[in-house]
DNA sequence: GATGAATGAGGGTTCATTCAT
DNA sequence: AATGAATGAACCCTCATTCAT
């Protein structure tokens, strides 16, 4: 009869920071309610107040994490730069976010858990990869508009560009292969993948 | 005579079989002991008799998945064709691989326990990706030394031809956002990945 | 007012009771949890939320039997009296407590359990018999000084005292031999076991 | 159709050592029946060919550790000595069977299994301190006899005995507080039990 | 007669979820 | 609305016992 919400913003993000901590520890299924909720400062009753279940507190992490840390990174592109140098600067940022401990630790659990919540992935996708995807191919087509770059089928394009972000470092830090690469490791892949890639769809007699 | 008793072979396949059928359906954490040895046809008891426990057994059969299916990639490789058919032919190889139900379901595994067994993702890389790796390069090197290629970095190109061959389709795959693709997007995949890398690493002046 | 949540002492003592039941009917190896927990009338969980686990709960069960029961000994000692009726006040409560449910219980399962707990018979020793032990010399270095006792070493004349209090009886009971016996045979074990402790450490001359 | 007996004696041997070496490591639950089988030397099912079960091959064991090393205790008496080096030199026996590492052992397993195995202990009892008891008994009787004791009810008085020699080193022993005694103390608790006794049954005006 | 692979009930323990306070 | 004690199913693993070889 007193308050007024059932349901303040400031608890729900107090829960999803201490579930960010727990699930950064231990994965999806090595974070334990009660962790959570210690790592929440927050009662286990409360966590089901706010959500449904585990799998509903995880999926909600993930959506967080993807709208909130995941599509910064064509926020600042600046276009009138030449492609290459656009190119680069977007790579950079792809690789910094695929390698960054909150990418490496979404990307595993979606995957990880890829059986048994096939609609986790389908909402990290459309929050994360697609988004970019779209954003990337729309850059590439108009690139390829101003003569910078002859790429038929820009979609296409974007996914291999992403894929090429991938090489060596990303595909090895994913598997724990590796804690961490020196700068110059990542600043190589994005060169090198960038370099092919303009090399590749490179205009007729352009350059 | 004691003909060959303990351990016969044919019971650890069917054990490992059964693992495969119970790790396809829940994943490491999501197959239980008492699962794995239904779908076994086995006796929860002599799962223990074969492996030391969960791990071992686990361990035991991704080690069987790479090198019984994952390694057959370069055999039949018929290098007297042109680089190009070559490379069409392999990366057709790489991503049936990573593509098969057995593919996906070990990459989707080792991922989502890296924290757990470390020592597992690196077992499977050195027993899969890197032998593939190694003779991919090798085999551009080759291509290099023949005028075909001008690849200054055998060993980085063939990450980011591996790299590519994973663009759009097996990305997806891994995450579940699709059941399968037809025959002609996985051949389209390999013939613009294979089109790019050409492309990107053409001799100058070549043709 | 938040009121006393979080471990109640009622039903720790609840636990408790229920363990010492369990106990009772089959050692610390033969009481399962989950027979405890059904002696206890609550559910197993319940039982890992008040002890850490199987040994923990065991070693709270011998601690608060050792200081609930093993060590009233030696109130309402009237040592005005005579040294014979003294220790055969005293003598009677030592083979009361040893030959009781729980005293028995307890012997079997810290001499059982000593390999697994050498820490178990440490604490049980230090909670139950070295006390009495230490109060009983204090006792016969009175009397040895009020000169009713010719006791050159009082702590060593206590365990001679102690070990004459479980001569036939206690013995038996330990290994089940027998259920129980009259009263009057426990009557003639503390007094043959009094008398010939005065007798042989009577002072020269005394008597 | 061709061997002549089922069962070796030497086998039994072989199995009961296996079981002694298992039994003396981990106690009665501690020792698993392939572990017994292991340190035998034999097959699993070899056991069950011999013993109906585990608690049968227990009882077996317990039965010849009694019978072949418990009661060599009066052997070579030498009652022509004096009461008190007859005493003596028995206490010691006495003290060293119960110190011995297979008698704590035995001491310890029968205590613990005493409500699994009733009939354990019976056995065990009549086999060991029984008889030991009924010779000490008579051996009191005879020196009573001829003057050097004045004791009433011999039987009683040879487990006052018995008693006295577990003070102090027998009892922590059982309890593994201490993993052995300087000689010296064990020939203490001997050489003060038995003059407690001799004082407390000495003939009057005796000596 | 000896073997040891196979069995499966049962062990201790964890943890997502519920609900009285 | 918030709490956290209580629940109980399910986990991995052990081991006494059996039986085909």
């Amino acid at each position: 009869m007193a308050d007024q919400e059932i349901r303040s913003p400031e608890k729900e993000r107090q829960i999803l920071d201490g579930a960010a901590t727990a699930f950064a520890q231990g994965g999806y299924e090595g974070a334990s309610m009660s962790h959570i909720a210690a790592m929440a400062g927050v009662s286990k009753g409360t966590l089901y107040n706010y959500f449904a279940g585990k799998k509903d507190l995880f999926a909600a992490f993930v959506h967080r994490e993807c709208t909130q840390r995941l599509m910064l990174m064509f926020e600042e592109v600046d276009e009138s730069a030449s492609a290459e140098a656009t190119l680069l600067w977007i790579g950079r940022r792809i690789v910094d976010m695929l390698v960054s401990e909150s990418g490496l630790l979404i990307y595993r659990m979606v995957v990880a858990e890829t059986r048994k919540f096939p609609e986790l992935a389908e909402a990290f996708y459309d929050a994360g990869p697609r988004r970019a995807l779209h954003r990337m191919a729309e850059l590439i087509d108009r690139q390829t508009a101003s003569g910078q770059l002859a790429v038929p089928d820009a979609a296409f394009a974007a996914e291999q560009l992403f894929a090429l972000m991938q090489a060596r470092v990303v595909v090895k830090l994913r598997m724990g292969l590796a804690a961490e690469f020196p700068e110059d490791e990542l600043d190589r892949v994005v060169r090198e993948g960038v370099g092919l890639f303009l090399r590749g769809y490179a205009p007729i007699g352009g350059g």
